[in-house]
DNA sequence: TGAATACGTTATGTATACAGTAACTGGCGA
DNA sequence: TCGCCAGTTACTGTATACATAACGTATTCA
């Protein structure tokens, strides 16, 4: 008789698959770390084969590396790594902005990518920034890219992006770390809002090659800031790198 | 008492996998068919747990696609589709010959893929181009590929690649589709040359842009051969189209 | 005292049993 | 004759049992 708590609302693998997540976003275990999968089990819920699907899900998403004598270990990531991540998504970014401009958006799709801008000017206008006012513009930041992403209509490049983000965002631990190793983090985000109205212009008349152009230079800036941000500490760690990510790259 | 054929040199995993994305690309499983996991299971010869972490890791492969109703089918791919996918990777490829050029590359390391150049230089002198080799012509572009994108350095670069390729390349069908669609196929192989040599050079000389530039334009060059190639065929085929990825692209 | 080997323990890979759900089919009623 | 409902079948999701391989520890020999 398993006294088990089945909860069949969600599949056991989803529910495995977002629990070690958190788990590995919120430090709970540090790269290098082989992953056992009866402790996974334990903390889980599910059992080894829900399980076990996760581990898969999250080596294929690029969190975990198989070991070769058998299991998972918690991926490590370089400081180069994590600057090449936001390059590399700022470059497929930057093809979704032309692949819109060129394939034509109209007026009505873009009005909830300038809500997002408007809805994140006013945030910034706050003087401090407090936690939860960054937390929402992480948010709506967040969904900003999204809908920029979408707007591409590429089915292959919007998986791959989703992809290439898998890292970057979803990290709750980035707010705080963003405070503390980003004091000038506003004036950051308030050229990014101009990279962002730069791209909606240029889709907006077609542009196609001004679009793409602002978007990489958006996350040229953003490994510039990074590079400081880590210059200010004298250990990178995992964690606080990968939280450093979201926010640098938005 | 399982009279099952076991087979201890690989894991049952890893063969499930390859002999299922065997089927998929060689046109045994059509688009949008669902996919039973015991009729894998015989196909294979491994059980259904193997089986499940291979229809997993092929539906993040992108090869499969998850129903809601539980189980996977093959997943189908619009003309677009495809043309997208060959600009995207171009695009990655970009990118790594810029990381190549900007990080600096030795002389020692440019020589395998001169070698490569060399070769296919002398596989196209032949008229006409048999069809084996085509097939090694196949087998070197591949490699000079690969080898470009190693030299970028990059780990999250050359994953991402890797999973942009997962459907251009490893159809094995590829071959007589190209020679039906492509009649023309020998002076289009004879630019790409071109294209790669001026990579090369630009990487050699340390000017990032020009490197980026031509990968990019390269790949756009696919995006119309291939458009040219499929306004021959009435009806746009799964795997045809699949396989034609892999000689439009390269 | 150190190193190597053997044994035991533990964890992973694999197989299979079980339960629940969705789809299909057949029958009945309008 | 068509549509709907119920029963049945088959497949997926989940759990667990079993086998094998790897790792750690202890003991023995040099």
């Amino acid at each position: 008789m398993a006294e088990r708590e089945v909860d069949r609302s969600v599949s056991q693998t989803v529910k495995a698959q977002l629990a070690l997540r958190d788990q590995l976003l919120s430090g709970a275990l540090r790269p290098g770390e082989r992953i056992s999968e009866l402790q996974a089990v334990e903390t889980t819920g599910a059992s080894r084969t829900p399980v076990r699907m996760a581990l898969v899900r999250l080596e294929e998403e690029g969190l975990l590396e198989a070991i070769p004598s058998g299991g998972f270990m918690v991926k490590a990531f370089s400081e180069r790594d994590i600057s090449d991540s936001i390059e590399l998504r700022g470059t497929l970014e930057g093809l979704a902005a032309r692949f819109a401009a060129e394939r034509g958006v109209s007026a009505r799709e873009l009005e909830p990518l300038k809500e997002c801008l408007a809805a994140i000017d006013e945030l910034l206008g706050q003087v401090p920034i407090s936690v939860d006012a960054f937390s929402s513009y992480v948010a709506l930041n967040a969904r900003f890219h999204a809908l920029l992403t979408e707007l591409s209509r590429s089915p292959p490049l919007i998986r791959q992006i989703d992809r290439a983000s898998a890292l970057p965002f979803a990290s709750p631990s980035g707010f705080v770390m963003a405070q503390s190793a980003l004091p000038e983090a506003k004036q950051i985000l308030i050229i990014g809002q101009e990279h962002h109205r730069v791209a909606i212009d240029a889709i907006e008349n077609r542009e196609g090659a001004r679009a793409e152009a602002v978007m990489r230079e958006h996350a040229r800036l953003a490994v510039r800031n990074l590079r400081l941000a880590l210059r200010n500490r004298t250990h990178l760690d995992l964690l606080p790198a990968l939280a450093l990510i979201k926010t640098a790259t938005d």
